[in-house]
DNA sequence: TAGAGCAACTTGTACAAACAAGCGAGACCT
DNA sequence: AGGTCTCGCTTGTTTGTACAAGTTGCTCTA
Protein backbone atom coordinates (compact mmCIF):
# COMPACT_ATOMS: atom_id res chain seq x y z
CA UNK A 1 0.00 0.00 0.00
CA UNK A 2 0.96 3.32 -1.05
CA UNK A 3 2.36 6.00 1.57
CA UNK A 4 -0.12 8.14 1.11
CA UNK A 5 -3.18 5.67 1.19
CA UNK A 6 -1.81 4.81 4.44
CA UNK A 7 -2.03 8.49 5.57
CA UNK A 8 -5.79 9.37 3.95
CA UNK A 9 -6.80 5.89 5.60
CA UNK A 10 -5.86 7.64 9.25
CA UNK A 11 -6.93 10.30 8.65
CA UNK A 12 -10.62 9.02 7.17
CA UNK A 13 -10.52 7.07 10.24
CA UNK A 14 -9.93 9.61 12.61
CA UNK A 15 -12.81 11.54 10.62
CA UNK A 16 -15.08 8.52 10.82
CA UNK A 17 -14.85 8.04 14.42
CA UNK A 18 -15.10 11.28 15.54
CA UNK A 19 -11.78 12.63 16.41
CA UNK A 20 -12.23 15.52 14.23
CA UNK A 21 -16.32 17.35 14.45
CA UNK A 22 -17.88 18.23 11.26
CA UNK A 23 -16.64 21.74 10.84
CA UNK A 24 -13.49 21.49 12.80
CA UNK A 25 -10.01 22.29 11.46
CA UNK A 26 -7.26 19.42 10.25
CA UNK A 27 -3.63 19.85 11.25
CA UNK A 28 -1.94 21.98 8.44
CA UNK A 29 0.13 19.78 6.32
CA UNK A 30 3.22 20.56 7.83
CA UNK A 31 2.21 19.37 11.38
CA UNK A 32 0.73 16.18 8.84
CA UNK A 33 3.82 15.63 7.43
CA UNK A 34 6.13 15.57 10.65
CA UNK A 35 3.58 13.36 12.43
CA UNK A 36 3.59 11.01 9.95
CA UNK A 37 7.39 11.63 8.90
CA UNK A 38 6.56 12.30 5.13
CA UNK A 39 7.35 14.71 2.83
CA UNK A 40 4.69 17.83 2.19
CA UNK A 41 3.77 16.34 -0.87
CA UNK A 42 2.83 13.46 0.38
CA UNK A 43 0.54 14.38 2.47
CA UNK A 44 -1.33 16.44 -0.20
CA UNK A 45 -1.50 13.99 -2.02
CA UNK A 46 -3.56 12.29 0.94
CA UNK A 47 -5.59 14.96 1.76
CA UNK A 48 -6.27 15.26 -2.33
CA UNK A 49 -8.08 11.61 -1.74
CA UNK A 50 -10.48 13.01 0.98
CA UNK A 51 -11.10 16.11 -0.04
CA UNK A 52 -12.37 14.06 -3.71
CA UNK A 53 -14.50 11.78 -0.93
CA UNK A 54 -15.96 15.50 -0.14
CA UNK A 55 -14.98 14.54 3.53
CA UNK A 56 -12.96 17.40 3.64
CA UNK A 57 -13.05 21.08 2.21
CA UNK A 58 -10.10 22.88 1.07
CA UNK A 59 -8.95 26.52 -0.09
CA UNK A 60 -5.73 28.13 -0.43
CA UNK A 61 -4.66 30.41 2.80
CA UNK A 62 -7.11 28.68 5.13
CA UNK A 63 -7.06 25.39 6.99
CA UNK A 64 -9.04 22.09 5.82
CA UNK A 65 -12.34 22.01 7.54
CA UNK A 66 -14.09 18.63 7.91
CA UNK A 67 -17.10 18.42 5.92
CA UNK A 68 -18.83 14.86 6.35
CA UNK A 69 -18.02 11.83 8.43
CA UNK A 70 -19.53 8.99 6.32
CA UNK A 71 -17.55 6.21 4.84
CA UNK A 72 -17.22 6.39 1.07
CA UNK A 73 -18.06 2.65 -1.21
CA UNK A 74 -15.38 1.65 -3.24
CA UNK A 75 -16.11 1.24 -6.79
CA UNK A 76 -17.03 -2.53 -5.94
CA UNK A 77 -18.96 -1.22 -3.44
CA UNK A 78 -20.89 0.31 -5.71
CA UNK A 79 -20.99 -1.65 -8.35
CA UNK A 80 -22.11 -5.13 -7.11
CA UNK A 81 -25.54 -4.93 -5.44
CA UNK A 82 -24.19 -7.81 -3.16
CA UNK A 83 -20.75 -6.55 -1.69
CA UNK A 84 -23.11 -3.16 -1.29
CA UNK A 85 -25.72 -5.38 1.04
CA UNK A 86 -22.86 -7.17 2.60
CA UNK A 87 -20.72 -3.53 3.54
CA UNK A 88 -24.19 -2.12 5.10
CA UNK A 89 -24.96 -5.36 7.37
CA UNK A 90 -27.26 -6.41 4.92
CA UNK A 91 -28.26 -10.22 2.69
CA UNK A 92 -28.33 -9.65 -0.77
CA UNK A 93 -30.18 -12.36 -2.74
CA UNK A 94 -30.62 -12.02 -6.42
CA UNK A 95 -32.69 -14.44 -8.69
CA UNK A 96 -32.65 -14.93 -13.09
CA UNK A 97 -35.86 -15.08 -14.49
CA UNK A 98 -35.17 -14.69 -17.69
CA UNK A 99 -31.99 -15.09 -20.11
CA UNK A 100 -32.26 -14.86 -23.85
CA UNK A 101 -29.54 -14.08 -26.76
CA UNK A 102 -31.56 -11.73 -28.96
CA UNK A 103 -29.97 -9.23 -31.68
CA UNK A 104 -28.96 -5.58 -29.92
CA UNK A 105 -31.52 -2.44 -30.01
CA UNK A 106 -29.69 0.67 -31.55
CA UNK A 107 -29.20 2.50 -28.21
CA UNK A 108 -27.50 -1.07 -26.62
CA UNK A 109 -25.08 -0.73 -29.71
CA UNK A 110 -24.09 2.72 -28.76
CA UNK A 111 -23.40 1.96 -25.15
CA UNK A 112 -22.03 -1.14 -25.75
CA UNK A 113 -19.82 -0.03 -28.60
CA UNK A 114 -20.91 -2.65 -30.74
CA UNK A 115 -22.21 -3.20 -34.22
CA UNK A 116 -26.56 -2.44 -34.34
CA UNK A 117 -28.06 -5.67 -34.44
CA UNK A 118 -24.82 -7.51 -32.70
CA UNK A 119 -25.87 -10.22 -31.10
CA UNK A 120 -26.44 -9.62 -27.13
CA UNK A 121 -27.65 -11.31 -23.90
CA UNK A 122 -30.01 -9.96 -22.02
CA UNK A 123 -30.86 -10.79 -18.62
CA UNK A 124 -33.80 -9.87 -16.59
CA UNK A 125 -32.98 -10.93 -12.74
CA UNK A 126 -35.07 -9.65 -9.25
CA UNK A 127 -32.58 -8.66 -6.32
CA UNK A 128 -33.97 -8.52 -3.05
CA UNK A 129 -32.88 -7.22 0.38
CA UNK A 130 -32.93 -9.13 3.53
CA UNK A 131 -35.77 -11.15 1.74
CA UNK A 132 -37.70 -7.86 0.15
CA UNK A 133 -37.90 -7.15 -3.42
CA UNK A 134 -35.81 -3.67 -3.72
CA UNK A 135 -34.79 -4.26 -7.76
CA UNK A 136 -35.36 -5.29 -10.84
CA UNK A 137 -32.71 -5.44 -13.00
CA UNK A 138 -32.37 -5.66 -16.86
CA UNK A 139 -28.85 -6.31 -18.05
CA UNK A 140 -27.68 -6.20 -21.58
CA UNK A 141 -24.19 -8.43 -21.87
CA UNK A 142 -21.67 -7.96 -24.93
CA UNK A 143 -21.33 -11.13 -26.27
CA UNK A 144 -17.96 -11.42 -25.81
CA UNK A 145 -18.83 -11.83 -22.31
CA UNK A 146 -22.17 -13.98 -22.91
CA UNK A 147 -21.05 -17.31 -22.43
CA UNK A 148 -19.76 -16.73 -19.14
CA UNK A 149 -22.37 -15.32 -17.68
CA UNK A 150 -24.62 -17.80 -18.93
CA UNK A 151 -22.31 -20.41 -16.95
CA UNK A 152 -23.34 -18.65 -13.47
CA UNK A 153 -25.80 -20.09 -10.84
CA UNK A 154 -29.27 -18.08 -11.29
CA UNK A 155 -29.58 -17.54 -8.22
CA UNK A 156 -25.68 -16.39 -7.88
CA UNK A 157 -25.28 -13.82 -5.28
CA UNK A 158 -22.19 -11.68 -7.19
CA UNK A 159 -22.24 -11.79 -10.31
CA UNK A 160 -19.55 -9.50 -10.02
CA UNK A 161 -17.64 -11.83 -8.11
CA UNK A 162 -17.87 -14.32 -10.03
CA UNK A 163 -17.07 -13.53 -13.49
CA UNK A 164 -13.68 -11.89 -11.55
CA UNK A 165 -13.01 -15.24 -10.31
CA UNK A 166 -13.87 -17.26 -13.53
CA UNK A 167 -13.20 -15.26 -16.03
CA UNK A 168 -11.09 -12.58 -14.48
CA UNK A 169 -13.15 -9.81 -15.66
CA UNK A 170 -12.76 -6.81 -13.47
CA UNK A 171 -15.32 -3.69 -14.19
CA UNK A 172 -12.79 -0.38 -13.89
CA UNK A 173 -15.56 2.38 -14.86
CA UNK A 174 -19.06 2.91 -14.99
CA UNK A 175 -21.46 5.52 -16.07
CA UNK A 176 -24.48 6.25 -14.13
CA UNK A 177 -28.19 8.07 -15.19
CA UNK A 178 -30.33 8.29 -12.74
CA UNK A 179 -33.90 9.59 -12.90
CA UNK A 180 -37.52 8.59 -11.78
CA UNK A 181 -40.12 6.41 -13.30
CA UNK A 182 -43.27 4.72 -13.07
CA UNK A 183 -43.79 0.72 -12.43
CA UNK A 184 -44.72 -0.99 -15.73
CA UNK A 185 -46.88 -3.68 -15.10
CA UNK A 186 -43.60 -6.49 -15.07
CA UNK A 187 -41.80 -3.91 -12.32
CA UNK A 188 -44.96 -3.97 -10.20
CA UNK A 189 -45.69 -7.44 -10.57
CA UNK A 190 -41.83 -8.31 -9.54
CA UNK A 191 -41.09 -5.88 -6.74
CA UNK A 192 -45.15 -6.40 -4.91
CA UNK A 193 -45.84 -2.57 -5.48
CA UNK A 194 -48.65 -0.76 -7.77
CA UNK A 195 -48.62 0.00 -11.40
CA UNK A 196 -47.66 3.37 -11.70
CA UNK A 197 -46.13 3.95 -8.84
CA UNK A 198 -42.92 5.68 -8.27
CA UNK A 199 -39.52 3.78 -8.66
CA UNK A 200 -35.97 5.24 -8.81
CA UNK A 201 -34.05 4.32 -12.10
CA UNK A 202 -30.25 3.65 -12.68
CA UNK A 203 -29.39 3.39 -16.00
CA UNK A 204 -25.63 1.92 -15.96
CA UNK A 205 -23.09 1.18 -18.59
CA UNK A 206 -19.92 -0.56 -17.00
CA UNK A 207 -16.23 -1.10 -18.68
CA UNK A 208 -13.40 -3.26 -18.60
CA UNK A 209 -10.33 -1.90 -17.02
CA UNK A 210 -9.00 -1.22 -20.93
CA UNK A 211 -12.36 0.99 -21.44
CA UNK A 212 -14.50 -1.71 -22.98
CA UNK A 213 -17.85 -1.48 -22.53
CA UNK A 214 -19.11 -5.08 -20.96
CA UNK A 215 -22.79 -4.36 -19.93
CA UNK A 216 -25.63 -1.56 -19.86
CA UNK A 217 -28.43 -1.98 -17.18
CA UNK A 218 -31.46 -0.73 -16.37
CA UNK A 219 -31.98 -1.16 -12.75
CA UNK A 220 -35.44 0.24 -11.01
CA UNK A 221 -35.10 0.28 -7.23
CA UNK A 222 -38.64 0.29 -5.22
CA UNK A 223 -39.18 3.62 -4.07
CA UNK A 224 -37.95 4.15 -0.04
CA UNK A 225 -35.48 0.84 -0.52
CA UNK A 226 -32.39 3.12 -1.97
CA UNK A 227 -30.86 6.33 -2.15
CA UNK A 228 -27.98 7.88 -3.57
CA UNK A 229 -25.87 10.36 -2.17
CA UNK A 230 -23.25 12.42 -3.76
CA UNK A 231 -21.11 14.90 -2.11
CA UNK A 232 -19.53 18.28 -4.90
CA UNK A 233 -18.07 21.29 -4.22
CA UNK A 234 -16.73 23.90 -6.29
CA UNK A 235 -12.91 22.11 -6.27
CA UNK A 236 -14.23 18.54 -7.08
CA UNK A 237 -17.83 17.95 -8.92
CA UNK A 238 -18.86 14.97 -10.24
CA UNK A 239 -22.71 15.03 -10.35
CA UNK A 240 -24.06 16.39 -13.46
CA UNK A 241 -27.56 17.27 -14.27
CA UNK A 242 -29.36 16.77 -17.22
CA UNK A 243 -32.45 17.77 -19.21
CA UNK A 244 -34.83 14.80 -20.15
CA UNK A 245 -34.81 12.84 -23.55
CA UNK B 1 -5.33 30.68 -14.79
CA UNK B 2 -3.27 27.89 -13.39
CA UNK B 3 -0.64 25.87 -15.98
CA UNK B 4 -2.24 22.84 -15.20
CA UNK B 5 -5.54 24.43 -15.63
CA UNK B 6 -4.69 25.66 -19.12
CA UNK B 7 -3.45 21.93 -20.36
CA UNK B 8 -6.62 20.15 -18.60
CA UNK B 9 -8.49 22.88 -21.03
CA UNK B 10 -6.81 22.06 -23.58
CA UNK B 11 -6.74 18.10 -23.60
CA UNK B 12 -10.54 18.44 -22.69
CA UNK B 13 -11.23 20.33 -25.56
CA UNK B 14 -9.30 18.00 -28.29
CA UNK B 15 -11.58 15.54 -26.70
CA UNK B 16 -14.92 17.13 -26.83
CA UNK B 17 -14.14 18.43 -30.02
CA UNK B 18 -13.45 14.54 -31.45
CA UNK B 19 -9.31 14.63 -32.22
CA UNK B 20 -9.69 12.12 -29.88
CA UNK B 21 -12.11 9.13 -30.40
CA UNK B 22 -13.64 7.80 -27.19
CA UNK B 23 -11.27 4.26 -26.45
CA UNK B 24 -8.44 5.85 -28.34
CA UNK B 25 -5.13 6.70 -26.36
CA UNK B 26 -4.20 9.66 -24.81
CA UNK B 27 -0.62 11.26 -25.39
CA UNK B 28 2.05 9.57 -22.81
CA UNK B 29 2.88 12.17 -20.25
CA UNK B 30 6.64 12.89 -21.60
CA UNK B 31 5.04 13.93 -25.02
CA UNK B 32 2.75 16.23 -23.32
CA UNK B 33 5.46 17.75 -21.00
CA UNK B 34 7.74 18.55 -24.00
CA UNK B 35 4.57 19.54 -26.08
CA UNK B 36 3.53 22.16 -23.03
CA UNK B 37 6.35 22.88 -22.01
CA UNK B 38 5.80 21.82 -18.63
CA UNK B 39 7.32 19.20 -16.16
CA UNK B 40 5.94 16.29 -16.22
CA UNK B 41 4.64 16.87 -12.50
CA UNK B 42 2.58 19.30 -13.91
CA UNK B 43 0.77 17.18 -16.40
CA UNK B 44 -0.10 14.52 -14.53
CA UNK B 45 -1.99 17.24 -12.50
CA UNK B 46 -3.93 18.20 -15.62
CA UNK B 47 -4.73 14.71 -16.51
CA UNK B 48 -5.61 14.04 -13.14
CA UNK B 49 -8.65 16.48 -13.50
CA UNK B 50 -9.47 14.92 -16.33
CA UNK B 51 -9.37 11.60 -14.55
CA UNK B 52 -11.54 13.09 -11.96
CA UNK B 53 -14.36 14.24 -14.18
CA UNK B 54 -14.79 10.52 -15.25
CA UNK B 55 -13.30 11.84 -18.99
CA UNK B 56 -10.05 9.87 -18.84
CA UNK B 57 -9.01 6.39 -17.65
CA UNK B 58 -5.82 5.39 -15.98
CA UNK B 59 -4.25 2.52 -14.92
CA UNK B 60 -0.40 1.66 -14.21
CA UNK B 61 1.93 0.68 -17.40
CA UNK B 62 -0.37 1.46 -19.91
CA UNK B 63 -1.51 4.56 -21.74
CA UNK B 64 -4.63 6.60 -20.87
CA UNK B 65 -7.65 5.99 -22.55
CA UNK B 66 -10.45 8.36 -23.58
CA UNK B 67 -14.00 7.15 -21.67
CA UNK B 68 -16.35 10.32 -22.50
CA UNK B 69 -16.85 12.84 -24.59
CA UNK B 70 -19.01 15.32 -22.24
CA UNK B 71 -18.44 18.37 -20.68
CA UNK B 72 -19.16 18.43 -17.27
CA UNK B 73 -20.81 20.78 -15.09
CA UNK B 74 -19.34 23.70 -13.03
CA UNK B 75 -20.60 23.17 -9.70
CA UNK B 76 -22.48 26.51 -10.06
CA UNK B 77 -24.22 25.64 -12.91
CA UNK B 78 -24.80 22.17 -10.79
CA UNK B 79 -26.16 24.27 -7.91
CA UNK B 80 -28.18 26.84 -9.86
CA UNK B 81 -31.67 25.74 -11.54
CA UNK B 82 -31.20 29.18 -13.39
CA UNK B 83 -27.45 28.92 -14.32
CA UNK B 84 -27.87 25.08 -15.28
CA UNK B 85 -31.30 26.02 -17.80
CA UNK B 86 -28.85 28.80 -19.57
CA UNK B 87 -25.38 26.40 -19.55
CA UNK B 88 -27.84 23.94 -21.39
CA UNK B 89 -29.93 26.05 -24.06
CA UNK B 90 -33.24 26.43 -21.82
CA UNK B 91 -34.88 29.42 -20.50
CA UNK B 92 -35.49 28.95 -16.73
CA UNK B 93 -38.52 30.41 -14.76
CA UNK B 94 -39.17 30.45 -11.39
CA UNK B 95 -41.66 32.03 -8.53
CA UNK B 96 -41.84 32.15 -4.84
CA UNK B 97 -45.15 30.82 -3.17
CA UNK B 98 -44.52 30.95 -0.27
CA UNK B 99 -42.29 32.22 2.29
CA UNK B 100 -42.24 32.37 6.34
CA UNK B 101 -40.45 32.09 8.95
CA UNK B 102 -40.67 29.70 11.80
CA UNK B 103 -38.76 27.07 14.52
CA UNK B 104 -36.52 24.79 13.01
CA UNK B 105 -37.43 21.01 13.19
CA UNK B 106 -34.77 18.25 14.55
CA UNK B 107 -34.05 16.95 11.20
CA UNK B 108 -33.17 20.50 9.49
CA UNK B 109 -31.21 21.62 12.74
CA UNK B 110 -29.04 18.57 12.27
CA UNK B 111 -28.95 19.55 8.72
CA UNK B 112 -28.17 23.42 9.01
CA UNK B 113 -25.88 22.41 12.24
CA UNK B 114 -28.14 24.74 14.56
CA UNK B 115 -30.34 24.27 17.75
CA UNK B 116 -33.61 22.50 16.79
CA UNK B 117 -35.91 25.07 17.62
CA UNK B 118 -34.00 27.69 16.10
CA UNK B 119 -35.82 30.33 13.95
CA UNK B 120 -35.26 29.35 10.21
CA UNK B 121 -37.05 30.73 6.75
CA UNK B 122 -38.58 28.30 5.13
CA UNK B 123 -39.38 29.06 1.08
CA UNK B 124 -41.88 27.00 -1.45
CA UNK B 125 -40.50 27.94 -5.21
CA UNK B 126 -42.13 26.59 -8.80
CA UNK B 127 -38.98 26.51 -11.05
CA UNK B 128 -39.81 26.29 -15.25
CA UNK B 129 -38.15 24.78 -17.68
CA UNK B 130 -39.07 26.77 -20.83
CA UNK B 131 -42.55 27.64 -19.50
CA UNK B 132 -43.31 24.46 -18.50
CA UNK B 133 -43.28 23.66 -14.46
CA UNK B 134 -40.33 20.95 -13.94
CA UNK B 135 -39.44 21.29 -10.19
CA UNK B 136 -40.93 21.83 -6.41
CA UNK B 137 -38.22 23.55 -4.59
CA UNK B 138 -38.80 23.36 -0.70
CA UNK B 139 -36.08 25.03 0.91
CA UNK B 140 -35.03 25.91 4.53
CA UNK B 141 -32.60 28.67 5.11
CA UNK B 142 -30.61 29.73 8.05
CA UNK B 143 -31.81 32.73 9.89
CA UNK B 144 -28.38 34.51 9.65
CA UNK B 145 -28.77 34.81 5.89
CA UNK B 146 -32.67 34.81 6.04
CA UNK B 147 -32.86 38.58 5.97
CA UNK B 148 -31.30 38.68 2.43
CA UNK B 149 -33.05 35.83 1.20
CA UNK B 150 -36.66 38.11 2.09
CA UNK B 151 -35.25 41.04 0.38
CA UNK B 152 -35.03 38.79 -3.24
CA UNK B 153 -37.79 39.54 -5.90
CA UNK B 154 -40.27 36.58 -6.01
CA UNK B 155 -39.67 36.20 -9.16
CA UNK B 156 -35.95 36.05 -9.30
CA UNK B 157 -34.20 34.10 -11.68
CA UNK B 158 -30.97 32.77 -9.62
CA UNK B 159 -31.25 32.84 -6.34
CA UNK B 160 -27.75 32.23 -6.18
CA UNK B 161 -26.39 34.76 -7.96
CA UNK B 162 -28.30 37.40 -6.61
CA UNK B 163 -27.35 36.09 -3.20
CA UNK B 164 -23.55 36.90 -4.31
CA UNK B 165 -23.90 40.11 -5.76
CA UNK B 166 -25.84 41.56 -2.51
CA UNK B 167 -23.96 40.01 0.28
CA UNK B 168 -21.21 37.93 -1.62
CA UNK B 169 -22.09 34.70 -0.25
CA UNK B 170 -20.81 32.29 -2.24
CA UNK B 171 -22.05 28.20 -2.25
CA UNK B 172 -19.20 26.13 -2.21
CA UNK B 173 -19.92 22.57 -1.22
CA UNK B 174 -22.77 20.40 -1.39
CA UNK B 175 -24.45 17.01 -0.46
CA UNK B 176 -27.26 15.71 -1.85
CA UNK B 177 -29.38 12.75 -1.65
CA UNK B 178 -31.44 11.32 -4.50
CA UNK B 179 -34.62 8.80 -4.12
CA UNK B 180 -38.04 8.77 -5.99
CA UNK B 181 -41.07 9.49 -4.19
CA UNK B 182 -44.77 9.97 -5.03
CA UNK B 183 -46.44 13.21 -5.60
CA UNK B 184 -48.10 14.44 -3.08
CA UNK B 185 -51.73 16.54 -3.38
CA UNK B 186 -48.88 19.76 -3.09
CA UNK B 187 -46.79 19.00 -5.64
CA UNK B 188 -49.42 17.15 -8.11
CA UNK B 189 -51.27 20.46 -8.70
CA UNK B 190 -48.18 22.43 -9.11
CA UNK B 191 -46.60 20.47 -11.60
CA UNK B 192 -50.01 19.57 -13.09
CA UNK B 193 -49.39 15.49 -12.69
CA UNK B 194 -51.43 13.07 -10.79
CA UNK B 195 -51.22 12.43 -7.38
CA UNK B 196 -49.02 9.71 -6.44
CA UNK B 197 -46.88 9.79 -9.69
CA UNK B 198 -43.37 9.51 -9.66
CA UNK B 199 -40.83 11.95 -8.99
CA UNK B 200 -36.84 12.18 -8.94
CA UNK B 201 -36.21 14.28 -5.75
CA UNK B 202 -32.97 15.55 -4.42
CA UNK B 203 -32.28 16.55 -0.79
CA UNK B 204 -29.38 18.51 -0.65
CA UNK B 205 -27.64 20.88 1.71
CA UNK B 206 -25.51 23.36 0.83
CA UNK B 207 -22.86 25.20 2.70
CA UNK B 208 -20.66 28.20 2.65
CA UNK B 209 -17.02 28.56 1.83
CA UNK B 210 -16.06 28.28 5.29
CA UNK B 211 -17.85 25.02 5.88
CA UNK B 212 -21.14 26.76 7.46
CA UNK B 213 -24.46 25.65 6.52
CA UNK B 214 -27.03 27.85 4.79
CA UNK B 215 -29.36 26.11 2.85
CA UNK B 216 -31.00 22.58 2.73
CA UNK B 217 -33.81 21.90 0.54
CA UNK B 218 -36.42 19.02 -0.96
CA UNK B 219 -36.25 19.89 -4.57
CA UNK B 220 -38.46 17.29 -6.75
CA UNK B 221 -38.37 16.89 -10.37
CA UNK B 222 -41.07 15.73 -12.28
CA UNK B 223 -40.28 12.38 -13.88
CA UNK B 224 -38.38 13.10 -17.56
CA UNK B 225 -37.89 16.30 -16.88
CA UNK B 226 -34.45 15.46 -15.57
CA UNK B 227 -31.87 13.31 -15.26
CA UNK B 228 -28.54 13.12 -12.89
CA UNK B 229 -25.46 11.56 -14.13
CA UNK B 230 -22.16 10.28 -12.74
CA UNK B 231 -18.73 8.42 -13.81
CA UNK B 232 -16.86 6.65 -11.31
CA UNK B 233 -14.50 4.14 -11.33
CA UNK B 234 -12.04 2.46 -9.53
CA UNK B 235 -9.86 5.62 -9.05
CA UNK B 236 -12.46 8.06 -8.95
CA UNK B 237 -15.60 7.57 -6.70
CA UNK B 238 -17.88 9.89 -5.72
CA UNK B 239 -21.59 8.11 -5.97
CA UNK B 240 -22.60 6.07 -2.79
CA UNK B 241 -25.98 4.14 -2.67
CA UNK B 242 -27.39 4.02 0.54
CA UNK B 243 -30.09 1.74 2.01
CA UNK B 244 -33.98 3.84 2.35
CA UNK B 245 -34.43 5.67 5.81
C1' DT C 1 -14.56 52.34 18.03
C1' DA C 2 -14.30 51.15 13.33
C1' DG C 3 -11.53 50.57 9.55
C1' DA C 4 -7.04 50.00 7.05
C1' DG C 5 -3.06 47.61 6.74
C1' DC C 6 0.53 44.58 7.96
C1' DA C 7 2.66 40.05 9.16
C1' DA C 8 2.59 35.32 10.05
C1' DC C 9 0.57 31.30 8.61
C1' DT C 10 -1.35 28.02 5.35
C1' DT C 11 -2.52 26.14 1.04
C1' DG C 12 -1.67 26.21 -4.19
C1' DT C 13 1.52 25.84 -8.20
C1' DA C 14 5.65 24.47 -10.54
C1' DC C 15 10.00 22.26 -11.31
C1' DA C 16 13.45 18.50 -10.92
C1' DA C 17 15.07 13.94 -9.90
C1' DA C 18 14.97 9.16 -8.80
C1' DC C 19 13.04 4.78 -8.21
C1' DA C 20 8.93 1.41 -8.22
C1' DA C 21 5.56 -1.16 -10.64
C1' DG C 22 2.63 -2.60 -14.26
C1' DC C 23 1.91 -3.24 -19.33
C1' DG C 24 2.79 -4.84 -23.99
C1' DA C 25 5.28 -6.38 -27.75
C1' DG C 26 8.73 -8.85 -29.70
C1' DA C 27 12.19 -12.54 -29.13
C1' DC C 28 12.83 -17.06 -27.92
C1' DC C 29 12.00 -21.77 -26.90
C1' DT C 30 9.56 -26.14 -27.10
C1' DA D 1 1.79 -22.90 -33.18
C1' DG D 2 1.64 -21.73 -28.79
C1' DG D 3 3.36 -20.41 -24.59
C1' DT D 4 7.11 -18.01 -21.77
C1' DC D 5 10.40 -14.47 -20.87
C1' DT D 6 12.62 -10.35 -21.14
C1' DC D 7 13.13 -5.56 -22.07
C1' DG D 8 11.67 -1.02 -23.04
C1' DC D 9 7.91 2.10 -22.29
C1' DT D 10 4.61 4.34 -19.40
C1' DT D 11 2.39 5.52 -15.29
C1' DG D 12 2.69 5.65 -10.04
C1' DT D 13 5.12 7.24 -5.72
C1' DT D 14 8.17 10.02 -2.98
C1' DT D 15 11.26 13.59 -1.74
C1' DG D 16 12.99 18.39 -1.89
C1' DT D 17 12.80 23.22 -3.08
C1' DA D 18 11.06 27.67 -4.25
C1' DC D 19 7.74 30.94 -4.84
C1' DA D 20 2.68 32.56 -5.39
C1' DA D 21 -1.59 33.61 -3.38
C1' DG D 22 -5.26 33.70 -0.04
C1' DT D 23 -6.67 33.91 5.03
C1' DT D 24 -6.71 35.43 9.62
C1' DG D 25 -5.82 37.90 13.52
C1' DC D 26 -3.40 41.67 15.38
C1' DT D 27 -1.95 46.38 15.50
C1' DC D 28 -2.08 50.89 14.44
C1' DT D 29 -4.48 54.91 13.15
C1' DA D 30 -8.03 58.26 12.36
Amino acid sequence: MARYEHIAGELRDAIVRGDYQIGAQLPTEAELASRFNAARGTVRQAVAVLVSEGLVGTRQGARRIVLGSERSQSFAELHSFAQWARSVGHRAGGLVLDSRRRPSTSSEAVRLAITPGEEVLAVLRLRRLDGEPVLVERTVYASWIAPAVEKLDPACESVTQELYETVGLVFAYGEHLIDAVAAGAEDARLLGVRRGSPLLRQRRTTTSQEGRPVECSDDRYRAGSVTFSIRNSTTANSLVRRAGD
